[in-house]
DNA sequence: CAACTAAGATACGGTGACGTATCTTAAAGA
DNA sequence: TCTTTAAGATACGTCACCGTATCTTAGTTG
């Protein structure tokens, strides 16, 4: 069979080294977006990327190994620096490109680790050492130690667990939902919720 | 085969009706919660109830039919009523029940169906409808919703964002960590941001 | 006790993925 | 150009599960 994932013919090239890494990774995300990690096959991943299993495993023995390197290989590297003073609006980006992330394949293929986290811890470290750590990828965290080191939020008020609220309240809803929040929820997010929690409640007067 | 899931011999005895029903649906619990929903299978489920493919099918034409029916007759109901005046109590404690979920099969059933939500939101729609809504299980929902009505809370502050923190920050844990948090976690929860997004900081000196 | 119902055991062909082996040949390097 | 490397195609036996069919027999009901 020499269908691609896009219908076309056989090319008359034949791929090798990177050209086929990156387009076996790219259908390794695609597998896992649709498919969930646990849908994820050598035998699906080489018909998505128009190669050969042989090839697969010359490289690689397990697909989950195929969806880490992938993912490792596309996942953008968080632009450090937030704006330069307006932390609800900073906050509201932030979280933004999380749920923005819900739209592509990327995105859904992370969740999709995500989702296996429960059954499968090794995955989500390995994800989170390997590609989420590397990347940057924190969010709102980012976002708040860049204004506590301003001194704008109570330093004391950033920990493991204040940080986390954006990514948990973004993924709650997404479950809930089975789509990423808009800005507008997104936005009550963070007034509802992390603002009163780092001491800055919008609805108090004279807060900040 | 007549191994049962508890690796006792076949019985001489042949149950029919309730009692074997109820032995597929512990056996479709603990399915789900060992392998995940994708997981399931029709043999899978009669090998683990020491019965046969046949009795499944005669009742059900999915797993995943099984696994909702099971869940809605092993839910517990939830018991209405917090605690008579310790709001923050109240709180810790509704998220320990959520939290305790992790530990039993049923509660991991349960986790197995949330992690599909987001690939299968039709299995997540049907498990909020047919088990979570008539069971009543709402966490801090309810408990907010009590002193809300006691005047303890500001109204304004119970909103469709504000009841979903407790669920949405301990489902986060147990995916960042593989376990559910402990009862010290939980407080810091409520203490660091749910009581704070109803307007009750206690760290506010004079708040409420 | 006789009749009926449904549980249980088993077998079937079909499918899809597994991991490995083999062979051809295009592409890259010397 | 000649050699080397690896992509690609294909085939293999194995396994798990699918949904259905058939037959026996335990348990219930009249």
């Amino acid at each position: 069979m020499d269908e691609r994932n896009d219908g076309s013919a056989a090319p008359k090239t034949r791929r090798r080294g990177e050209e086929l890494v990156s387009a076996i990774h790219e259908a390794a995300i695609l597998e896992a977006a649709e498919n969930g990690v646990g849908g994820l096959s050598m035998e699906g991943i080489a018909r998505r990327a128009g190669t050969a299993k042989t090839s697969l495993y010359r490289r690689w023995s397990v697909p989950s190994d195929i969806l880490l390197d992938a993912m490792y290989s596309h996942f953008p590297q968080e632009r450090a620096a937030p704006g330069a003073d307006d932390l609800r609006g900073d906050l509201v980006e932030s979280l933004a490109v999380l749920a923005g992330l819900g739209e592509d394949p990327l995105g859904r293929a992370m969740f999709a680790v995500i989702a296996e986290s429960l059954r499968d811890p090794g995955l989500h470290a390995r994800f989170e050492a390997e590609v989420f750590d590397p990347k940057g990828g924190r969010f709102t965290r980012t976002v708040l130690l860049h204004y506590a080191g301003q001194g704008r939020i109570d330093p004391s008020r950033i920990t493991d667990v204040t940080v986390d609220i954006g990514e948990a309240m973004v993924l709650k809803y997404a479950v809930d939902h089975g789509r990423s929040p808009d800005r507008e929820h997104l936005a009550r997010i963070v007034d509802e919720v992390i603002l009163p929690a780092v001491g800055l409640d919008p609805r108090r007067a004279g807060a900040e």
